[in-house]
DNA sequence: TATGAATGAGTCTTCATTCAT
DNA sequence: CATGAATGAAGACTCATTCAT
């Protein structure tokens, strides 16, 4: 019995693997419909197995919201450290953000769509959650201290930069059957209006 | 034992009770969280009736969303009827979109945030949910032809428009422990955002 | 698939028949090797079907346990309410017990011996279960008061007499290997050896 | 990984302290709540180690009744062999024993009370088990000898005071929450009244 | 129309045990 | 001698669904 002709694998492996079959499985059913046991089939082990690297299926989905958290900090803050202009550094950021969702769909669903309304992964978000979106806000901030943007409220614009990428990235993933432009013409478009629509303009 | 003093009812009002039961419950806990049982209690009827109003768990959900784009687009509808200037036009559908979400929580998310999820939904979604849509996109594509807007191509600023509003709607809804600033002022710096990234202005 | 030839059984009387396997079970096999599978196997119906009779395996066994008692105190009670000589009374109400125990060594081992030992038990015995001893108590007291034991302490009598044929009962039903002596000579030398040792004899 | 810091320790004391440790362990929780895991965590060692000194469970529970007996029967010869008045020395044998009681309960309550319910502990009763109770049967059959007890039955009277003593001696220490006496009155108010209901009484 | 009883598959999780190292 | 990884079976319990009444 058992399963038998599982393929060769290193040791310290196993756990990435299941961090890799879970999101997956998570993403395309939903944190609810995956069972231990579909992870587990995935990778080839017994359920039971899970358990040895996991304390249980909540753990796993906490640890994928700080992978992903981490990763996307680490993209974030690559752009803070340019030298260039405030607000190129922020279309930048805007940008590097939406490539973030697309690059990472899985990552970037189960963590800010499905992971949001889970109760597991709060405290990571109040955590290492935050800390990616202060990334974002210190960008604001200084277009705002160089006195161009239309507000003087960086948490307000902040926000709202946020909510609009956020809401194009996560449409771009699941809304794979929606009949939508060219994806780089809606990313160009989005991140045109939102900089247009926040930034000062000359008056006169 | 069983239900004993269930409150008087007409009939035909059973399907209708059922589906405000659900859908309430679906939004406090995931689709996955709530029971047949739980929907049939709420309803003070025995489990196995809800099965003689609807075939299976997923046709509520079904039914759930189409009646969601049913009363978005009705609302939307209301606007195009109206003889404003086209911007002004558009302006308002922003705020009624994100002021549907807000006043229909429960349907909203279901339908835009974890109905995406459900296979069951996808049909509902490329019919009824595509019309809702186009109500917006005839807004803009009025606003082209007064030759108000940064581009002509009306699909991709309806599509962007629509990814912004979304994302502020649904982070709305979903983020409550999130330290956003006062909810009217996001909504009006994002409406104006987006209105102001996308129109055009006067030259020089 | 399932269960098919189960014999015919009228409704109302499954309960009955939950307790009656489980019971015998936990004795034979202790609570916690009793699962709710091989109850279920037992009265032959699914292990789902048991949850529709009883919240958990707890309240299966709290029930036994309250059954047990409320035999036990109908039988102690019928003692009290006769006319004759207090000490007598008290003898035959060591003997009912013991009798008790012997007549029903399922309820008596799960209640008095495996039962102590279980949280989930635990309030039943502060209930129920004080009410049977306090039977024994109010005839220890008569003795007392008729001036008929070596002590006046009755609460001391009391426990003292409960724990003599607590052992001799509980022994007699597990320990069938031991090559004991004939059982009704036991019980008579532990009766007699009891009341000897409590009540008052005529001094010089 | 693993267990790291584990305090030195000689070889041949392991056995031995996986035996303390599931000797606790099976008193607190009960045997079927003690996982061979919570024995190896609590002696610092893999699960498999434990293999390596018990061929399984209940080799372990067996071996822990063995001791009981030994310990007992020890503790019994030690007052066999002064040179009292018998009926003294009888006295002395159920204080001793309910002493032994109260010394040991994880011993005690495992091999009388959990053990008699465990099929593997079986052979353990009919060997070292008989040897610890025949101590206490010298010392009645003494006291027959001696003309000072009610009957010439040995073994029934024997047979009475265990089973008298261990009633007492479970019940303290299993019903912690039972409203009892103070422990030293209950006690002697048993140990006295088994003597005095088992002596020959001078007639008058 | 509505029900109550029942089921079978499934949930997460634990565990005694084995075994290659 | 000791381990760490793994397993398969089982634990309590839930649930969507069916069906005779």
């Amino acid at each position: 019995m058992g399963i038998q002709h599982r393929r060769a694998r290193e040791k310290e492996g196993l756990r990435e693997e299941i961090l890799d079959a879970a999101r997956t499985l998570f993403v395309k059913e939903g944190y609810e419909s995956v069972s231990i046991r579909k992870i587990a089939d995935k990778v080839e082990y017994a359920p039971g197995t899970i358990y040895l690297y996991f304390h249980d299926k909540a753990e796993i989905m906490t640890k994928i919201c700080e992978e992903t958290f981490a990763k996307l900090t680490a993209r974030m803050q690559a752009i803070e450290h340019d030298t260039a202009d405030p607000l190129d550094k922020l279309r930048r950021g805007l940008r590097t953000y939406i490539q973030f969702g697309l690059d990472h769909p899985n990552h970037y669903l189960l963590t800010f769509v499905q992971g949001k309304a889970h109760e597991a992964a709060r405290p990571v978000f109040q955590t290492t959650g935050l800390e990616s979106f202060s990334c974002m806000r210190r960008c604001v901030q200084a277009c705002v201290d160089a006195g161009q943007m239309v507000s003087n409220d960086a948490d307000e614009l902040a926000q709202t930069l946020w909510a609009g990428i956020h809401g194009l990235t996560s449409v771009l993933i699941t809304c794979s059957g929606f009949p939508f432009v060219e994806q780089t013409r809606l990313i160009d478009r989005m991140v045109h209006t939102l900089i247009e629509g926040v930034r000062r303009r000359p008056e006169r």
